[in-house]
DNA sequence: GTCCTAACGTATGCCTGCTT
DNA sequence: AAGCAGGCATACGTTAGGAC
């Protein structure tokens, strides 16, 4: 009497989901989110590769040779690197460390499969803005309209602190302080909280701002917005960035052959408070860094670009857009798209 | 033109447990 | 005890398509 109905599969996707992961984990959406993407395409790869209907799929269907072979197809024909076939699998092993307490009757299944390691991966360079290049992308915003002077605030914020970019768009105006000294609270990555200082030309600048806003600086009314009043996303930020770098670039050619993001702004502080003889230990706590190894890895950074860049000549990248032709759905593959 | 959502891909960085 | 690396959670980057 160890009948799989109604089918083991969706019921532990969905428990795994919707009570596990959120009530008891509490794990961040942002780990929702990747995990669900993992288990669509994990199910669907299944499905069409043993002919089976995806909607009677049962949980024996995911074999340790079944995963090999996801994991495999991610990287020949999805052309994968290892850091993203590591993420998939570490979302395989957590329903899978689930599924071993949950369905006793999988243990042994479940143990195989989490005895599938992970692939070594390499680190590669960071690239970072020099000072003059940070200046060149603040001097060419145009302050004359309020669209230019919120972009100003927002980038002489995003290169002061050297914050996330989930950092700077969750900011709220309350979090800032522009009294001496001026400061501004931010909420880090794993939901953790820090201080950082704000030079004062910065402050002056968030000053005027504010009050062009008419901001309430004690309500957690959003920082900065977009056009439509709601508050920016990273993909705003993203977006605002690459304007800027790209009329910057006019007047700094150096700027056009770098690919920049926000997430540059983060090691060009880095490198900008190292070169300025700012202690280690304290760029890490401006970052937000726990542990100071995390940060020292800039300190051989300045090294390591010249190596690269050498070692850059050669190089060709080339992407390859693989076809899609066993896209299929079910019903827990869209339950699964509706998390 | 300005930005957002969705989907997919990849990098970052904390924690834990092992090694030295 | 300290240092280190692996495992994992959680972030960021890119692109296509679309709303305003």
């Amino acid at each position: 009497m160890r009948s799989s109905y109604p089918n083991t599969l969706a019921r532990t996707v969905r428990s795994f989901f919707s009570e596990y992961l959120t009530e008891q984990r509490g794990v961040s959406r942002h780990t929702v989110l990747s995990y669900r993407d993992t288990l669509i395409l994990l199910l669907r790869f299944v499905a069409t590769s043993q002919h089976h209907d995806p909607a009677t799929l049962d949980l024996t269907a995911i074999s340790p040779e079944a995963v090999l072979a996801f994991l495999n197809y991610l990287e020949q024909e999805r052309h994968n690197k290892t850091s993203s076939r590591n993420v998939r699998l570490a979302a395989i092993h957590a329903f899978f460390r689930y599924v071993a307490t949950h369905a006793p009757e999988r243990m042994e299944q479940a143990q195989r499969i989490l005895g599938i390691p992970f692939k070594r991966t390499r680190t590669g360079t960071i690239d970072y803005l020099e000072e003059d290049e940070i200046r060149a992308v603040l001097e060419c915003i145009d302050r004359s309209t309020s669209h230019g002077r919120r972009n100003y605030a927002l980038l002489s914020m995003l290169f002061n602190t050297g914050a996330r970019a989930q950092e700077i768009v969750d900011l709220n105006a309350c979090d800032l302080q522009l009294d001496t000294p001026p400061q501004v609270t931010l909420f880090g990555k794993g939901r953790k909280r820090r201080i950082c200082p704000l030079w004062p030309q910065t402050a002056q600048v968030l000053k005027q701002f504010s009050e062009e806003a008419q901001l309430d600086m004690r309500s957690n009314t959003p920082l900065f917005r977009n056009q439509r009043g709601q508050r920016l996303t990273r993909f705003g930020l993203g977006y605002i960035l690459s304007k800027c770098v790209q009329s910057a670039a006019v007047k700094c050619p150096s700027l056009a052959k770098k690919r920049l993001h926000p997430h540059s702004a983060r090691h060009s502080t880095a490198m900008l408070l190292l070169k300025s003889g700012v202690a280690l230990v304290d760029i890490s706590h401006w970052l937000g860094h726990v542990s100071v190894n995390t940060t020292n890895r800039y300190a051989s950074a300045d090294l390591e670009m010249k190596r690269q860049a050498i070692a850059r000549a050669g190089a060709l990248a080339n992407s390859v857009t693989p076809p899609r032709s066993w896209r299929c759905d079910t019903s827990v593959i869209e339950w699964l798209a509706t998390l």
